[in-house]
DNA sequence: AGGATCGTTGACAGCGCTACCAGCAACGAC
DNA sequence: GTCGTTGCTGGTAGCGCTGTCAACGATCCT
């Protein structure tokens, strides 16, 4: 016996053909593959559906067609501005495309991130997003059999699963203490939360720049693995002070901990630059409206996302691009925190950056 | 003739039910409320399905269930650290559970969100959380006429669609203006930026307050459309300044704007709170550590978020909450920059917002 | 002119799951 | 002992769409 439920009450496809005339199937051509339909027939399917109203039922194609039109994307963290900036490049770029974004949280967690992807490759994604390249074996087996397009961004690095995007964090971070070893600073402490892959890998950019200079020293470092915030900034320059009072320069993981740290000096009345150089990373809004304005890395995160959206449908749509590794690179932009020319602290309200000098292009000419 | 596509390679519920020795319908009766079967099918099935690794295909069971399991989440911005603590309540409550998430930005346009509106009700959500009130008369009709729990979030009104959960803005200026007016300030200054429906009453409640005390005038009150920075706030700031140099204090519809705020006080030497006290909206987490630390309204914005897809969830499973409409009030939490005792500025390094007072309780209760 | 090619259209048979109803055994009430 | 009643299980028939193939006329080539 038949099922009595009640018909969705929906237009459905074949109300559209039968008022165009046309067999269903040619209506569903005309929603997949307009071109493919002579241009008599596609004006009638396409009145015939606005007349109706008709809207595609997307289970009924997904279940037809064996895939999805969503695009699944893992992140660590949706607090972190980094992510959100990163998130709205993504989200721009799928406006108007027909795909859709199924977006979960790891929280930084490798074994999070598995199970997401367990439960997402289930769904046969039309294609993924994954942040960095530090997968569990699990995860990274489940990736290389998946047949969707991937796009790993944040970071670039060795073995890409498919297509990567990103920079690298370790040359950004010796960029970044190169500039500060141009500007005389020689006892540069690195403080760093969370610790996430990204973070230890400027952590190693920072050790390697010091060793090579000879000037690495284990106490000059700072970490935890305390999620960042503005205020431990604070606590972790003042652990840094105490191990080490003769430090001249700061280079913090982010920006978070930048202001943190400048906060602190101006609680201890330490003069920026003149006794100690701040350097963040990110180069978040407020770096060059911080008084003094403060250096940092600028990384390019919304057209990271945003160029990870597009290359991730263009390969879904069959157009791979030439080269399946992007490198955004990164620049130091210098500001008064780390300035030794003494920039005057001019009342730039607005339009901070104009003034900003590039020292260090895209990573990862090698 | 049929199709030859290959078959997806995936196991069905058939044959997990062939396994388990049962049919079909049982098995998949055991996915959706095992509760329904004997024990001994519903160990037989479990077994089979982790034997055979079973993963159900949500397409189809949305065609056939009419029904999807998704959630509609309609924000006005990605940017917004406000809206990514009410995101994180949301995704929090969600993981494990069944439903997943479609999140969509409005970006701030009525119009957009009308569109997105359509969209989404198409698809036939479980359930819908729209942001604020101020819905187009047709996105409102469209609500109305949804068949599926809705909640409103970021703030309460009248004429709930559905659910509601949020404060009210307009007690939340007035509070801060209360606190302002306790510490002596009568020539306080309004700044805002995007002037979104929320900020707008915001600049309601400082309006209403003012002339309550006879205090209002109109250039006292700096806005732009511009969407808020920390930059814009020293710039909105310096309008300000240059309008009336009188002002003994300034009420910020943010927290970015504040701590632009503060720079550009600190760029002319102008002292905090001794010359012009500052407070902001929302209490961020930096402004418990700023320098001089910031006084800030706060909303509890994860909470929000997170009781807001708690009830909808609950109302999707048929159990609605006894009252629909839930107020989450706010604290103005004063700090150094508004405070007229002038509190010695302790190392306080972390676990700021220790020493917050509350100054006003949960809001509406009129 | 005949055949090959192209562009366009349609018929058919499912995709994997669940709503509906019916059946059946076990049980208690009368 | 008969008649509900309850609890569990199964059969049937789709949900609305699309992949595959075949057929058709129009166009092109030799």
């Amino acid at each position: 016996m038949g099922r009595k439920r009640t018909k969705s009450g929906k237009i459905r496809l074949a109300e559209v053909a039968e008022l165009a005339g046309v067999s269903p199937i040619t209506a569903s051509r005309f929603f997949r593959n307009p071109e493919a339909l002579s241009v008599a027939k596609r004006t009638r399917v396409e009145s015939a559906a606005n007349e109706l109203g008709y809207v595609p039922n997307l289970a009924a194609r997904a279940l037809a067609s064996q895939r999805t039109e969503v695009i699944g994307v893992l992140i660590p963290s949706l607090t972190n501005n980094v992510f959100s900036d990163v998130l709205r490049g993504i989200y721009d770029a799928y406006e108007g495309s027909r795909y859709s974004i199924q977006l979960s949280n790891t929280r930084y967690s490798i074994l999070q991130e598995e199970r997401l992807l367990r439960l997402f490759l289930a769904q046969k994604p039309a294609g993924l997003i994954v942040t960095g390249i530090d997968q569990t074996t699990e995860s990274r087996a489940m990736l290389d059999a998946a047949d969707c397009p991937i796009v790993q961004i944040m970071e670039i690095g060795p073995n890409p699963v498919d297509m990567m995007i990103g920079f690298s964090h370790y040359d950004a971070a010796r960029a970044a203490i190169a500039h500060l070893f141009a500007q005389g600073h020689r006892k540069i402490g690195f403080i760093g939360a969370r610790m996430d892959p990204r973070v230890q890998r400027r952590l190693d950019g920072y050790v390697s720049a010091m060793k090579d200079a000879g000037l690495f020293e284990q106490r000059l470092v700072v970490t935890t693995a305390t999620p960042t915030s503005v205020t431990l900034g604070g606590a972790l320059f003042t652990d840094l002070l105490a191990r080490e009072p003769g430090i001249d320069a700061v280079f913090c993981a982010n920006d978070d901990l930048a202001l943190g740290v400048l906060f602190e000096c101006r609680r201890r009345e330490i003069a920026i630059p003149e006794q100690i150089a701040i350097v963040g990373f990110n180069d978040l809004e407020f770096m060059a409206s911080a008084v003094p304005t403060l250096t940092s890395v600028r990384t390019n995160r919304y057209e990271m996302g945003n160029k990870a959206a597009t290359m991730l449908i263009e390969a879904i749509d069959g157009r791979r691009p030439e080269q399946s590794v992007l490198d955004l690179g990164f620049k130091v932009i210098e500001r008064q925190s780390s300035s030794s020319r003494h920039q005057d602290s001019r009342p730039a309200v607005s339009g901070g950056g104009a003034q900003n000098k590039m020292v260090a292009l895209p990573s990862g000419h090698d």
